[in-house]
DNA sequence: CGCTTCTAGTTCTATTTTAAGACCAGTTTA
DNA sequence: TAAACTGGTCTTAAAATAGAACTAGAAGCG
């Protein structure tokens, strides 16, 4: 290709956020760290992904704040991977897209992991978008207010 | 590159979420259908995206069920994309992106585009996740139960 | 201790995607 | 009726990906 457009001076949150973790992987390695898997090894095999694309990967997600590495916990030389404050906050992210596999892409008999509460072992109910006043919002009662105005990618290489 | 790998049938949510929309387009495409973008030519040029990266896109989320045609709203003779309810069902997942995006991505003073509540005119709050009870859940209150078993990506491949 | 195996990568190459621009047919506007 | 706009397709080059081969250091084993 060309080199891949970046979204990041879009003005627009979910643009930056789409240029950070947009790629093929990086939300699966960051489900993965949610779940508890750390070691490259562990990766690869989880995800089925060719070393190097990991070993990129793990470096890019490092380098921009999203995962750190520190010593094995089980005592051996090695390395893991967890996520940072930055990355955890990507949990709703993931429960998001979770919800919406599992409502739109699964026939009713298809086998497929979900996600529970620890505490009560029920599975975890939809999220919802509320107001302050406790209303619940839905796509009609949002609206999105656009920033002064960057020219856009396509006038910014001109 | 080799033929990119599909995520579709690892039996996770997630995972058949972004085989569908995890591209480097899919969500931002998404995003403006939801902020009312409807033709060709103003998808192009909000994007800033290539033609027929544009075309190939449009192409492969109306397959997907996530956009459909209509005949223009203007009376022209031309199409208008406009989102099915499956695609509409992918608001919460653009909204976690774009709170994430602004609480890590900007500085303080830099300018960015902001949802409202078009009734009261407010920011919208922040998303939460609640168990059936109403206790707020965090990443540590959840885990994922894996489903039987695939084998997985790499082994499915062996 | 010495040998083998495991871990976590790096390097290499073939193939596919992507970007970007040229080109084109049908539609609308002047 | 000519000019410009819309919504694409086709072509080309540069870059990303998959997959396999290779490697250095760490662990396990007898």
């Amino acid at each position: 290709m060309a080199k891949r457009v970046s979204h990041w001076n879009a003005g627009c949150p979910v643009a930056r956020a789409l240029d950070v973790i947009g790629d093929w992987w990086s939300l699966l390695i960051i489900r993965d760290a949610f779940d508890g898997v750390r070691r490259f090894g562990e990766l690869q095999t989880s995800l089925g992904i060719a070393k190097g694309m990991l070993a990129t990967r793990l470096r890019d997600l490092t380098d921009r704040g999203i995962l750190q590495t520190a010593p094995a916990s089980d005592g051996s030389a090695y390395m893991e991977y967890v996520l940072t404050s930055k990355g955890r906050g990507l949990f709703l992210v993931i429960v998001a897209l979770r919800q919406w596999g599992e409502q739109h892409l699964y026939q009713a008999d298809e086998p497929r992991s979900s996600m529970i509460d620890r505490h009560t072992r029920a599975p975890v109910p939809r999220l919802q978008l509320h107001a302050k006043d406790g209303r619940r919002l839905t796509w009609r009662d949002t609206e999105v207010l656009k920033v002064a105005k960057d020219p856009g990618p396509a006038a910014r290489r001109r």
